[in-house]
DNA sequence: ATTGACATACATACCGGTCGGTATTATAAA
DNA sequence: TTTATAATACCGACCGGTATGTATGTCAAT
């Protein structure tokens, strides 16, 4: 089920490290039970239970749910999101075929479960934005990230003349990062890749058509 | 009490004011708790307080909290999105000046609480989706409605030589509800109509870089 | 001896759902 | 026309279960 995450996650832990590291336990079962049930949802007890840890450990490292809920997005989401879609900008040289590879990879990379769950920030904010404030503004400082990063990709490719003069890069990544999610949404929706590869194909075409023939 | 000039009358009157009708009281104030809390978050008691109908009274007339939430998708949502979205669509000659003049209107349309509660059809598809088999069954069959009715314009629109050859009718209808559907989500997020703007623009470009020049 | 890192038992509140009872209306026999 | 019966619509106290959160205790390490 969730072991994949579990995979990555632990991935870069030194393995010496046998220390208890209950906070990063918890943090991590949070993520997890938070990520399939949503926030409110989401069972303290069950967390306790997945993990062995006790009510006591869970109020000692965290003063209730929400800061839980805080820390699971600082600590735990930013970083994926940075990693799986902000870092790998940075190596586009034409961002257009940079864009569609990503764009296929992903369609290959997720796994049915994946689309089942969706993608946490999605989920998240859509849960949680229109009810707490705190976990609004967290949400929304990664979104503007992921925007600023793609649009600031797009501004280097209208100057090396990769993509025609009408684009505007803001908007553009606006776009970009809307149909995805949508995507993401749809294919969750319908529990299989179909819309997923539907939309993809899509905004490939939309990338293609802006593209500045040399 | 009521003679039948009051039960003649009563047929011109609009729905809202019928007094008896407590289903159809109890399932608008089901519909606004739910759009506002999501589902499981949605409280009974919130209805009952706000309707002034008892519990009873809601018991009554549906078995248990799941049935009410698929009544409201059945008798509200679905409703919603077929005169919002798709019914429009039957009007268009040219799709292409259609769909923007659409997304415009939308655009101006939309209220900032609109924004800020966001698609009725998105949250619920979300947060039930992957939990309840009933409710998915109900969301994507309006979603795959959506998709088939813009699909079908499509091909009437390659038909009539609007749109260019390259483009597949049901790939486009998806990724338009995608992207819109994202950019509603991202505003929601923001709480403010500048993304919707930003990822309207983009759709828009799409559309007419796909449009055939005659 | 004090502090950090837990463990356990308990408190409180709210949730969806049930159930015996009542008021009103419809049906139909007397 | 009256009256008996049955179905519908509604009422609201109550229940079991679960949720987050708290109070107090233990214990090793400084």
């Amino acid at each position: 089920m969730n072991d994949i995450c579990e995979d990555e996650v632990y991935w870069w832990r030194p393995l010496e490290d046998a220390e208890p590291d209950t906070r990063g336990k918890i943090l991590f079962a949070a993520y997890k039970e938070i990520h399939s049930q949503g926030f409110q949802a989401a069972s303290l007890s069950n967390i306790l239970a997945r993990t062995g840890v006790t009510k006591g450990a869970l109020y000692h490292h965290f003063p209730n749910k929400t800061a839980l809920g805080y820390a699971v997005i600082d600590e735990v989401i930013a970083q994926r999101i940075h990693l799986s879609f902000i870092q790998p900008l940075e190596q586009f040289e034409n961002p257009i075929d940079g864009f569609i590879e990503l764009i296929r990879q992903s369609g290959e990379a997720f796994s049915i479960t994946d689309i089942n769950l969706g993608c946490p920030l999605t989920n998240l904010a859509q849960e949680m934005a229109p009810i707490d404030e705190g976990f609004r503004t967290r949400l929304i400082d990664i979104y503007e990230k992921w925007h600023q990063s793609i649009a600031s990709v797009m501004i280097r490719a209208k100057k090396s003349g990769h993509i025609i003069d009408e684009v505007d890069p803001y908007t553009l990544a606006v776009t970009i990062v809307a149909t995805m999610e949508g995507a993401l949404s749809a294919a969750k929706v319908a529990q299989n890749l179909d819309k997923l590869y539907h939309a993809g194909c899509g905004l490939i075409q939309y990338l293609q058509l802006i593209r500045k023939q040399q």
